[in-house]
DNA sequence: GTCGCCAATGCAATCGTTTGCCATGACATT
DNA sequence: AATGTCATGGCAAACGATTGCATTGGCGAC
């Protein structure tokens, strides 16, 4: 039926020890170039496919990953895996992705089932900033790296975008159009997304020597928080006139906000979000965002993952541009 | 370090054979109760995690499924993996997801790689109506469940939206706004989406007894290919006042076309897509479309898979009801 | 001609489970 | 008291690959 290495060892007349290492390049120098032929050959005339269950048995290795996602639905994410994908692929690994739902105990049961399967590494996007789970992960020495957030104290190895400068940039692209009341819409402050944009924010506004507006807390990064609590914002006295959002679903939420309430953006407030998912730019009106690289997060985390995998290092934090992208939610405020 | 069975039969004074029938529900009767409870006991005490390497080698099952996505960042798919991931997780398995491409090259290596894994059986959203490698797979008796897509020989089985209801409620819904003149902007041919959603518009355009409009098209299902389809719609005569699309990305490729022609939607051309894929009603216009349950498709296909591991049966097709969504990218046409 | 070295390959244990088969002993039956 | 039955649990062989160690034989050195 399938065909084993004893199978490819018999069709070239050898011992299945040396078949394995005339398979395996890695020992293929200790075979003579004639049987390493002969047995290659053989391999490929019966189509043999090393079976990965009984090699990661004896190696202890799966090559397998465990990919942990909050949710696969959300936009952010999908780049993000096919980042992944692309590079586990051609070094022999697969990736089991998995929704946690921003579900501890779920994630928890995702962590032991993926472990019973010997997984190799794991790459995270559900650290929040204080996460004893994964703490105990990296001091029982699991391989891991996190994706898009990170935890509080450095001890993680994290590939993540450089929210300070995204924000920066647009803090000074609203201050540049002549917006001297500026708010902030943050995310939730469990995250270190939605506490280092909110950190970004003040200090950015500190740097151009303004008083910051006030500040809203959304408890999700959802479009319902996010018009939840933008009811604040229309609510402070002045009227902030441009706010930047802890992420485009918050300001997308802010949009809903501004209807509700008979305002328009960028009319009576610019908006500006954060991560650049897709049809963004289809949107009414256009949204401003700062674009983050979610595919070279992907990728870069792979790497990073692999290379521990082959030899534990320190941890590590990778730090990708960000790019403000100027669309219509941002114009000069009414004078 | 890692706790094995044979640590647990130790800890409860038994054999490891013992132990294992013990662990395991199925046969735990052919155990008395006493002993059962002592190994049980002990591996919770000693918090024993089943290598599933090891068992799968022995059982030929890996309670791993392969999961073919074209592209994950197509917003199609990431609904129906969490749909799929839902009913897995739960049933102890896990999916390997891998994108294609919608590359045969890089599809035979997927496979290639995943059944080395020892897949148990194949989750497949990348069917094309006449797909020798398809079949092929399902004469060697490799599980398989084909979603959204399917084959044009009911061989395999498949869960899918009902395309031709949907199209026939975009059809009706034109028709019922006054339109005369509907054109189809078709997706490829060489996938059962494209073509079954073209034979369904001229279906339905028969049975209304209308002269259907000309039909352009599209390379792919993408934004660009249905922008350049698009363009012999517009120079049709009498040009259309209605298009059906084959899909969402179709339709907003269209909507570009009559952007770059000075024309509006609804006003000159009423558009209608097909998917709903998200963020569809913030667009300019929010755009009339056909939802299709996409988290269903996912959660019917990988109970359907479950259903075949277990004991193979014949190739059963599931519809899934869709309904029409009605925005502002429809509306009767100028009289 | 003998010895020793080294390259090439065979041997067998091992990874952690599962499972068919056999041994044991308690109990009932005659 | 001898026999049969049955529940229980031990034994050991798989599953398919990898790898440390042992063996073989060819060749050069003395």
């Amino acid at each position: 039926m399938t065909v084993t290495l004893s199978d490819v060892a018999r069709a070239a007349g050898v011992h299945p020890g040396t078949a394995s290492r005339a398979l395996n390049p890695a020992t293929r120098g200790r075979v003579s170039p004639t049987t390493a032929r002969r047995v290659l050959a053989a391999a490929d005339r019966l189509g043999y496919q090393p079976n990965s269950l009984a090699r990661g048995l004896r190696t202890r290795r799966s090559f397998t990953i465990g990919i942990m996602i909050p949710d696969l639905t959300n936009p952010l994410f999908p780049p993000i895996v096919r980042g992944v994908d692309e590079v586990l692929g051609p070094a022999g690994y697969s990736g089991l992705v998995t929704n946690t739902d921003n579900d501890g105990a779920r994630e928890e049961r995702l962590f032991a089932a993926l472990r019973a399967r010997q997984a190799d590494g794991f790459i995270v996007a559900t650290a929040q900033r204080t996460h004893p789970l994964l703490e105990r992960m990296v001091e029982a020495n699991v391989p891991m790296v996190l994706v898009n957030r990170t935890t509080d104290d450095r001890s993680i190895p994290a590939v993540v975008a450089d929210e300070a400068d995204g924000v920066r940039a647009s803090v000074a692209h609203l201050i540049a159009l002549g917006h001297r009341h500026i708010s902030h819409l943050a995310g939730p402050q469990r995250l270190t997304t939605g506490h280092s944009r909110y950190r970004a924010f003040l200090d950015a506004m500190a740097r151009s020597e303004l008083d910051p507006g006030p500040v809203a807390f959304a408890e999700a990064f959802t479009e319902a928080a996010g018009q939840a609590a933008a009811r604040e914002l229309l609510a402070a006295e002045p009227r902030p006139t441009a706010v930047v959002a802890g992420n485009d679903l918050l300001a997308i939420g802010l949009l809903d906000t501004l209807d509700e309430a008979g305002l328009e953006c960028p009319g009576d407030m610019s908006v500006v979000g954060f991560n650049d998912i897709p049809m963004l730019s289809r949107m009414t009106p256009p949204l401003t965002t700062v674009r983050i690289p979610q595919r070279e997060i992907g990728v870069e985390a792979a790497r990073l993952l692999l290379d521990l995998i082959g030899e534990p290092g320190p941890a590590k934090l990778l730090l990708l541009p960000t790019r403000l992208i100027e669309r219509a939610s941002t114009a000069p405020p009414r004078s």
